[in-house]
DNA sequence: TATTGTTATACTCTATAACTATA
DNA sequence: TATAGTTATAGAGTATAACAATA
């Protein structure tokens, strides 16, 4: 609660700096791979992966699809429109409350989740896994994690008003 | 060098979308906070992080700024047409090389980092570190560390035509 | 009244290609 | 010929606010 905010050490700082920079090359990179292979950006993907191999069903409510992908309701509305017009996915009322839409992802869909697959394992592998030891990539994970819990639990401190919460990712 | 790529395990995958979730939350964070408190973006920030607490001049070339912060020429013209518009940076011929812009960072530029700062700080704090031991930092430096080099050592493997190479951050 | 989702709109950012000028 | 940088342009994505329909 010290209001006189104290710098960043080396360490602290460079450990912000490399997950910014990394995160960023990974994202141009994987980004122009589902561009090129499948058409798709990264969103779409996001989108695609959850319903395609997340869900069960293969189909999941508006709202729930926005939690972990887009940060406001209009940007998910677009995205799924533009998955709908590309017949990937389909959109319907919800069966259980009116006022809700469905999204379900077709055969289409999830063949381009398939066509797209192998290209992006091999852009991770590559760009982030492989200078790495298995030690390394369990610790990345471990700490990652307990960085992930913390942000979804701890809203912005500055008590900026929520938008959107963000969820799990595709246990593919 | 297989070709079958095959897929990846619990743990590489959760390394890999752990980083990717962090890092756009953090990230997201992080620009609203420049906008709302210095009404710069990111990149704009990262700029004149570079130039006011990296370079010793306050100047750098077009060229130098570019690496690390943009992926296209134009774009680095876009962001640094807008700084200079905001008397934030100054651009000039090169001295040596008559092709060259040298852009540097106005005293009111360097006010707008320091003004910035402190909430930058905080929101890393606050969002990234504050849940980790020390020794977490410490390692996600060092493997994150390990992951940059590579990066930028290693060019997409698919072969894809070099757009620019990306440097080091402010070391502030 | 609150929530779900869409629409309209305006804006920011990015990237490609064509171009100018200098090396 | 190659490099530095700009410009024109076009497109993708995002967010806010107003809105309609249902809970």
């Amino acid at each position: 609660m010290s209001d006189a905010a104290s710098p960043l050490d080396a360490v602290e700082l460079g450990a912000y700096f490399a997950l910014i920079e990394v995160a960023d090359l990974l994202r141009h990179t994987v980004e122009q791979q589902l561009r090129e292979e499948g058409d798709l950006s990264y969103v779409q993907f996001q989108l695609l992966a959850r319903l395609g191999l997340d869900s069960p069903t293969g189909s999941e409510r508006m709202t729930d699809l926005a939690d972990g992908v887009v940060y406001s309701r209009s940007g998910l509305t677009y995205q799924a429109g533009l998955l709908e017009k590309a017949q990937l996915v389909t959109r319907a009322p919800a069966a259980d409350d009116e006022r809700g839409v469905t999204v379900t992802i077709t055969d289409a869909g999830r063949a381009r989740v398939a066509k797209v697959l192998p290209g992006h394992v091999q852009v991770i592998r590559d760009l982030l896994l492989q200078p790495l030891a298995r030690e390394q990539v369990e610790t990345l994970h471990a700490v990652l994690e307990s960085a992930r819990e913390h942000m979804r639990a701890a809203p912005p401190r500055s008590a900026r008003q929520r938008r959107r919460k963000r969820n799990p990712e595709p246990t593919a």
